[in-house]
DNA sequence: AAGAAAAGTTGAACCAATTCTAAAATTGAG
DNA sequence: CTCAATTTTAGAATTGGTTCAACTTTTCTT
């Protein structure tokens, strides 16, 4: 099964991979020429080609990695979160807002969201989508947790206030990496701030 | 003021637009190659980059002119808006996406959504952003006119809310030019599901 | 272990956006 | 009217992502 062949596959992902990143935070997206990632990683242009179908998706499976380490640091407050709607949101936000900057730098962001919106169809752009899905679930699980503890009123439409909530912060991202001045604590207040209506609305 | 000058470019500015325009809905964005918008304008290459510093600002100045007419439209709803919170929100909301195909195609709101974030600071980029804040401003105004008439409770955080709803609907927006088979009524019966708890909450 | 088939690699060639430069057109001053 | 300054134009050159046909390496078969 783990021929030689299989390893050097894996090997050259790898070294692709760290080429990128390196670049990518080095000299920007733009900056970062296939050419001068593919005489990092030691592998020809071809050879990344073979791998990954554009420039984007290189980028896509970094953006992968950590949104995946987010969602993994999202279960802990969705199995036991704080004890007020109010927090127990503003905690899981934070989460995802906190981690968000560990791999990727704004510009990458910026480029990332670009390209799932500019080709859907390909697969980082299905790959984000699929992402965005997962993050609203979270969200949407946290709230039916909070119902479960009584905390949330049991007639709401969790997945409705989960999609609006997961809406309103992405957008709130989305503006947030488009500004290289913007800071996480001014974010993070003005969601507090949005979702306040809300929380006092669906809160026992 | 009004030399032969000045009106030869307001001339060659309607030429552009107008080729574009077409041949973006013929061709599609990528399709669309500039010698051809070029040609089809009667000017040279290098006369298009003098107009505008990009492919993306071409696509700009269509997207502008299709939002104003949407702001413009949505005014109407502001003014004298339905008698009941939702009905309101879905009016005003139901102009912006009904407005929004007119023009532009899902291809082409693709292509602007994606550069707008992609170059932020490019005349494009801030412009899409103005225009943004701008429906933003027009749903926080419905929600002021709302809460004078006494349908919205006086003590709501208006400018919050109206956020929460714009870009929750701006993401759904996002998320429905992504996917082609997506229709106009499941988009507007979604983000009505969404809103719903918040205009309970909100409701006087 | 040899040879054939399959899988993967390579980099030069291609294509379209953008930049650059020299030539042409327009304007306003004298 | 003439001409120098300024703006605009044309299109060739540059640039960088992507493709493709020839070559290598690995695996499979006997």
């Amino acid at each position: 099964m783990s021929g030689l062949r299989e390893r050097q596959k894996a090997d050259r992902h790898r070294r692709i991979i760290d080429a990128a990143t390196a670049l990518f935070r080095e000299a920007g997206y733009e900056g970062a020429k296939i050419e001068a990632i593919a005489s990092r990683a030691e592998v020809s242009i071809g050879t990344i080609y073979n791998y990954y179908q554009n420039k984007g998706d290189i980028l896509g499976a970094i953006v992968s990695m950590e949104v995946n380490e987010v969602l993994n640091a999202g279960r802990g407050v969705v199995a036991s979160p704080p004890a007020n709607v109010g927090d127990a949101l503003d905690t899981l936000i934070g989460i995802y807002i906190e981690h968000s900057l560990n791999y990727l730098s704004k510009e990458m962001w910026r480029q990332a969201m670009a390209i799932s919106t500019q080709l859907p169809d390909s697969p980082f752009g299905q790959a984000y989508t699929a992402l965005d899905r997962e993050l609203t679930r979270q969200i949407s699980a946290l709230i039916a947790r909070l119902q479960e503890i009584g905390l949330v009123r049991p007639d709401i439409d969790g997945p409705a206030v989960g999609e609006l909530i997961f809406n309103n912060m992405n957008m709130m991202f989305i503006e947030f990496v488009k500004r290289d001045e913007a800071r996480i604590p001014e974010l993070r207040a003005a969601i507090r701030r949005q979702n306040r209506v809300l929380v006092a609305a669906i809160g026992e």
